[in-house]
DNA sequence: CGAGAGTTTGATCCAGTTCAAGGAAAGTGG
DNA sequence: CCACTTTCCTTGAACTGGATCAAACTCTCG
């Protein structure tokens, strides 16, 4: 069963818009021109997505299931999941973010939220009103293209996801999930081959894996004892990685970003 | 293990855009209309996604997983399924596609395919050129929107599979996911509270829910002992729909769509 | 009528769960 | 700086939901 915190936030003072807005190349933008390349209003455009900076204290709930007219979030810095509560207490982690996510979007587009997302760590994102997301999009219809590419793959990656639940077995999820986590973070530049450091719990990885807590502690003894992985101590160390792409399955296709597509 | 088969595509001759084109009103389009309010422009844009039509036999592939350049397609009438094969043979079945859904666009905003989608019954379809659908995006920027909005809506059923594969019985898996169908159904005016007609078999439900197909076979025994639902000859009965709610934990809050959310 | 495609049922097995308990690390407050 | 708590990790033992194997039964349809 879950372990739920209720902690505070510290709203930061709204930043202003000085000529960082001219240059926000935050890794959102960056992750968006690699797909579309972006002009100058419309870059414009979505740096008027970063007007309000706000932090969250890990394990503030930063969207509520149920709730109505909720804003989304660009992270820039730190780790979050999102999440859906079943009746009996069950949680089933959907998908976690990291820098350059956008999150609860959906939440934005429907008149209600149908999935929460807590922080992780410490947070620090920028809060997009539904109305910001609206107009941006009448103004730049790349914008909107490049945004919807990125939810398509942010849909990719929950369809990956899916595979791996309903189809693999427990080492060949966690070997899995271990690898996708490890090449998102190294597109946005943490990490390399070796490992990346990993702020998640037990308790987190089978919540997202939809195994029970004491296999997860099982599973990971098993790949660490035949070389493949050891998750100790906040990282994620790739012992020997070719040996666990192949346990795996593990197929880097539906991350990849070879260059832009519109220009 | 999946049965496929490798029939053939009947490719009718392209129709022509007569006053047909003014009045498309195809299930699409409505669907869309509910969340943007459209105006005669971007109807006209859409329009234009509708010039190509298709009809494929039951059992063809129509999108095949790693192909380049693939198009996508929006269904007029039929079932179809979007599936990924693991190296093992596994098939896992990410979502079912009826009238109305847009189909394969994820592959056409990547560059390659990630999944592979296959007619289920006699489908007839419009096929969407990638330029088409980038070209439609630049000039209607609500369309634009509007579709990221049925994108979301897709994502989102996803998500609830998800959530069926990682935290709920065999029971409770299949009785969601019927339910899930039969509001699907509604939604486009086929089937009532009583039922509705479904194409199919139990190997279909059991590469859907992660089970095998002994296993399916047995729940859906279960469920009609219990007088919840009937699945017999193509035909979903909901026996007792109420019931059946309260064991899957059914929600239909991710399906609903109450009136426009941009004018 | 014969052949595939799909459904049904029984018997056996195992991957992953549940229950139970200790242990280590990291904060918190006196 | 040491007791105390909380969070998280680890391991053992017993159990079970669903898989697998095997076989027969029922459609349809060519």
């Amino acid at each position: 069963m879950p372990f739920l915190n209720t902690p505070l936030t510290k709203q930061d003072p709204t930043v202003s818009m000085g000529t960082a807005m001219m240059t926000p190349q935050g890794p959102l933008t960056r992750k968006l021109s690699a797909f579309v390349a972006l002009s100058g209003s419309d870059l414009e455009t979505l740096a008027r997505f970063h007007k309000r900076r706000r932090s969250f204290l890990a394990g503030h709930e930063m969207i509520h299931e149920g709730q109505k007219n909720q804003s989304a979030f660009i992270l820039a810095k730190g780790w979050a999941f999102s999440y859906k509560m079943l009746p009996d207490g069950d949680r089933q982690i959907v998908d976690f973010q990291i820098a350059g996510d956008f999150l609860g979007l959906r939440s934005v587009l429907f008149r209600t939220t149908d999935h929460s997302v807590e922080a992780i760590t410490r947070i620090e994102a920028s809060e997009v009103l539904a109305t910001d997301i609206l107009d941006g999009f009448a103004h730049s219809p790349r914008l909107a293209t490049a945004i919807l590419w990125a939810a398509s793959r942010d849909e990719a990656m929950v369809v990956e996801h899916l595979v791996n639940l309903g189809r693999r077995s427990a080492e060949e999820r966690m070997a899995h999930f271990l690898l996708e986590l490890g090449a998102r973070q190294q597109l946005v530049g943490i990490g390399d081959r070796t490992g990346f450091d990993c702020p998640l719990t037990q308790y987190h990885l089978a919540d997202a894996l939809g195994l029970s807590a004491v296999h997860v502690n099982r599973v990971l003894r098993n790949l660490r004892e035949q070389g493949l992985v050891t998750f100790q101590k906040g990282r994620v160390a790739f012992d020997d990685i070719d040996g666990l792409v192949e346990l795996a399955g593990f197929d880097t296709e539906y991350l990849d970003q070879d260059g832009p597509l519109m220009r």
